[in-house]
DNA sequence: TCTGGGGTCCTAGGACCC
DNA sequence: TCTGGGGTCCTAGGACCC
């Protein structure tokens, strides 16, 4: 077998806490004697933690955690919002620099992304070391770097980077070093995936590479259980894509200060967010076929009702009649106060792919093109 | 302490069709 | 007369990621 290929090269790079490090670079003044530094909503504003300084982690504070939390942990820390336009700009700079040594570039979010080299004789380490070093000169950001045969292996390794190191999985000790974690280290093994886990007696990765796939399919459905068979083996045959995978859906949604039971201002918040959405649904050139309104009680219930228009449309004041029905849907089974409301949009539709769907002499369409063209936002 | 916002994917039941 | 099975679409809810 002369033609077997080669092992595959994947960095997975990640930025150490980056909306913190993008924040310094942002407000050198402001933050130049800061250690304590807390990123994310205000406190007084339901806000949470996005992002915090190695300090402010090891006195306990977590992103996700809510600011108002982490603040009474540490209150002599320094709070400060999100600086989004920073943010995107840093990580273009970033990915800009990754793409120079990555045959594919994957980007899966601002602060993290993975990179399919070519093949070379240059061991992983030194490549990454390279690309650290680059990203760091060139745009100030310390990122760590994983390596190794696959998108699984390689993002394992990242945590045992963090932070700001490299990590080398070689190729054949994939196996080996899967089983050094815990199942809840394995991505997409969140809480609820553990519990199933252990409440049938499976607790490591150890016990629950003894279990055969048909008793896993029994247990957690096809999905859960092909993943779990193969990444507690090391076996992930996921490629680097190019990122260029269509939309699915667009949403926005928003917690609002104090909890709303006032239809108007309801009414009002909905209008918003139909506009948020409609704005970015246009602004990518695609439709939609499906609307949803989402509402949270003060108990954090979700509750959601979606509706399939006959045609995609792009318009707001078509979206909003739907967002309208529905909203009145839920408020008639769920009265009481509200704490988050959203829009979503689904079933997206791309330029070029709607003529053939309509027919617009058997079913009267629900937007002209004199719609269209006026681009009938709302409040003109 | 009191819990964001933007996504993707999966499951399950029911309707409907062949 | 009583009973299939498969496929697709829609809807609701939930898990998980960053």
């Amino acid at each position: 077998m002369s033609s077997e290929t080669p092992p595959r090269r994947i960095l997975h790079i990640d930025a150490d806490a980056f909306y913190c490090q993008v924040a310094y670079l942002t407000w050198p003044e402001k933050l130049a004697d800061v250690e304590l530094l807390l990123v994310g909503g205000h406190p007084e504003k339901r806000g949470v933690v996005a992002s915090c300084s190695y300090a402010a982690r090891k006195r306990g504070v977590r992103s996700a955690m809510p600011m108002a939390m982490a603040l009474r942990i540490c209150p002599e820390a320094v709070a400060v919002p999100v600086p989004w336009g920073s943010v995107r700009r840093k990580s273009r700079e970033v990915a800009a620099v990754l793409g120079r040594f990555a045959e594919r570039l994957e980007m899966v979010s601002v602060d993290e992304g993975y990179a399919l080299l070519p093949e070379s004789d240059e061991p992983l380490e030194e490549v990454a070391r390279r690309i650290q070093r680059a990203v760091e000169e060139e745009t100030r950001i310390t990122v760590s770097i994983g390596g190794g045969t696959s998108k699984l292996v390689a993002k394992l390794a990242t945590s045992r980077a963090k932070p700001a190191g490299l990590f080398a999985v070689p190729p054949g000790a994939e196996y080996d070093f899967v089983g050094t974690h815990a199942l809840g280290d394995l991505p997409y093994v969140g809480p609820a995936f553990l519990r199933d886990l252990e409440k049938r007696g499976v607790g490591s990765i150890e016990a629950a590479r003894r279990i055969d796939l048909n008793t896993l399919t029994l247990w957690l459905g096809p999905a859960r259980a092909r993943y779990l068979w193969a990444t507690v083996r090391a076996v992930d045959r996921a490629e680097v894509s190019a990122g260029d995978e269509p939309r699915k859906s667009i949403s926005s949604e928003t917690t609002f200060e104090r909890d709303l039971v006032d239809p108007h201002a309801l009414e009002d918040a909905l209008k918003n967010l139909v506009g948020d959405v409609g704005q970015s649904l246009r602004k990518i050139g695609y439709r939609a076929r499906t609307v949803t309104v989402k509402t949270r009680g003060p108990d954090f219930q979700d509750r959601q009702k979606n509706r399939t228009l006959p045609q995609a449309v792009e318009t707001d004041p078509v979206i909003l009649r739907a967002a309208d029905e529905l909203l009145r849907e839920l408020r008639e089974a769920r009265p009481g106060p509200v704490r988050l409301l959203g829009v979503g949009l689904s079933n997206l539709e791309g330029p070029g792919t709607w003529e053939q769907l309509t027919f617009p002499e058997i079913v009267p369409p629900l937007e002209t093109d004199e719609d269209r063209r006026a681009r009938a936002e709302l409040g003109e």
